[in-house]
DNA sequence: GTTGAGCGTT
């Protein structure tokens, strides 16, 4: 971590220590930009241990092999680990690895958090600094809400993201002589757990669903479309979202993505909702992604998601989820823990929201597509659909009852679908299961074979 | 006594 360039960990000293007295100890060295003492929160009294940070960091290879001694004990200098660090039990040595802070990181954001602000810092004079960097579009400086005193930190946005990793390339800055300190500001209100109810509660929450979906390959769109509401953080937070993250996420902006997927879902959501509504929302993507997916909840599909979750997530089900089967939608919305496991139920969804989809890409407009949508989807996984696909696109007439029993080949689509577990098609069955959305799942499949069509049509 | 703390409208 940049930030902990120049860090020493200082641990075991006296009680009597103070900051003064380390800056005054290791001054010595090189430069001290910063020193602390750690106290405890309540009583005030110091833990043992504090931080030291050098200006240069070369400095710490001298002083990692002297032994020091400071107010009589014998303390340990160590480098510092960053906190994300500290709770991956990362514990190697080496401390500027694992970090995908600063220009070279996937994560992106348009805030800065900015500690360490003088109480005499005007917004001025704070945005003033801020503007070599970039367009700086918002200002804010902290204050107590009871005695309006400076908090010492504040916020600085940018109108890009680039700004941002520009301010980030180091982490302190000189504000006319002060040290300011500058992170990524935390996710205010990116809180994992509410999304499938909020989400998929408010139709409006639409737009943000929208943004979703784009952003989903895309780390750096992201924050454009939610603005305020997310921020990536490459910390502690990121905890929060564990399953993701392990899941094959895997990348740090993935791993939030959870969050996002929450709001993104409940967009979605409400189209599956419109029923009608198709819209589309969905993405091309759907066909493969659902396809491995849904197939096989279990086991060996999961990899694949990780490869394919960008796009296919945030379309995908969650937002389906939500309008239809309740049960299984909202599992999955929630999250986390949802992922294989709801994951089928999500799936099947998915579908519905591609049919959907897809009917307003291609034909859209017809209800025929539709149907023939769904036919094909089928088909295409099946090898019986198969023929009933193409017919029932052709006809785009039955949408749903041809389409349906088509894509099943046999009657009863629940069961019929699900025999086939290691297909796509296998989940829509599913998902129809739910009953309500029969016609849509019809969809679903429908646009899968859409899909196919439509780019052998072109 | 050995790995931190501050995160939001003004």
């Amino acid at each position: 971590m940049d930030s902990d360039q120049g860090k020493l960990f200082i641990g075991g000293i006296s009680w009597e220590t103070s900051e003064e007295k380390l800056k005054e100890y290791f001054g010595h060295y090189g430069e001290v930009l910063e020193t602390v003492v750690m106290r405890d929160k309540i009583t005030g009294r110091p833990r043992g241990f504090g931080f030291v940070v050098f200006a240069d960091p070369e400095v710490l290879d001298t002083v990692l092999q002297d032994k020091h001694t400071i107010d009589g004990r014998t303390v340990e200098a160590k480098r510092a680990l960053s906190r994300e660090e500290q709770q991956t039990s990362a514990r190697s040595g080496n401390v500027n690895t694992s970090r995908n802070s600063g220009s070279g990181g996937a994560i992106r954001t348009k805030k800065i958090f900015v500690g360490g602000l003088p109480p005499n810092l005007t917004e001025d004079g704070f945005r003033q600094y801020f503007e070599a960097y970039g367009l700086v579009t918002d200002v804010v400086i902290m204050y107590d809400q009871n005695t309006q005193r400076p908090r010492g930190f504040g916020f600085i946005s940018f109108d890009t993201e680039d700004a941002v990793d520009r301010v980030l390339q180091k982490t302190f800055h000189d504000l006319n002589g002060k040290q300011v300190e500058v992170k990524r500001a935390l996710p205010k209100d990116a809180n994992p757990g509410g999304l499938s109810r909020t989400g998929s509660g408010g139709a409006g929450s639409g737009g943000g669903g929208y943004g979703y979906g784009a952003s989903g390959g895309n780390p750096s769109s992201y924050d454009s479309r939610m603005d305020s509401k997310m921020y990536m953080q490459p910390q502690s937070t990121a905890g929060g979202f564990p399953p993701y993250g392990s899941s094959g996420y895997g990348t740090p902006g993935y791993g939030y993505g959870p969050a996002n997927n929450g709001v993104g879902y409940g967009g979605y959501g409400s189209y599956g909702g419109a029923g009608t509504g198709y819209g589309g929302p969905a993405a091309a993507a759907y066909g493969n992604p659902n396809a491995g997916y849904a197939g096989g909840p279990p086991g060996a599909p999961r990899s694949s998601w990780g490869a394919q979750a960008p796009s296919g997530y945030g379309t995908m089900g969650y937002g389906n989820a939500g309008p239809w089967g309740a049960g299984a939608g909202s599992g999955a919305g929630s999250g986390p823990t949802g992922q294989s496991p709801t994951g089928a139920a999500g799936y099947g969804s998915q579908g519905y929201g591609y049919g959907g989809y897809g009917g307003n890409d291609g034909s859209y407009g017809n209800a025929a597509g539709y149907g023939a949508v769904g036919g094909r989807s089928g088909g295409t996984p099946n090898n019986n659909v198969g023929s009933g696909g193409g017919e029932l696109q052709g006809n785009g007439g039955g949408y749903m009852g041809s389409g349906y029993s088509d894509a099943n080949g046999n009657p009863g689509y629940g069961n019929s679908w699900r025999s086939d577990p290691s297909q796509a098609s296998g989940n829509y069955g599913t998902s129809q299961a739910n009953g309500p959305h029969g016609g849509q799942v019809g969809y679903g499949g429908g646009y899968g074979g859409t899909q196919g069509r439509q780019a052998q049509q072109q």
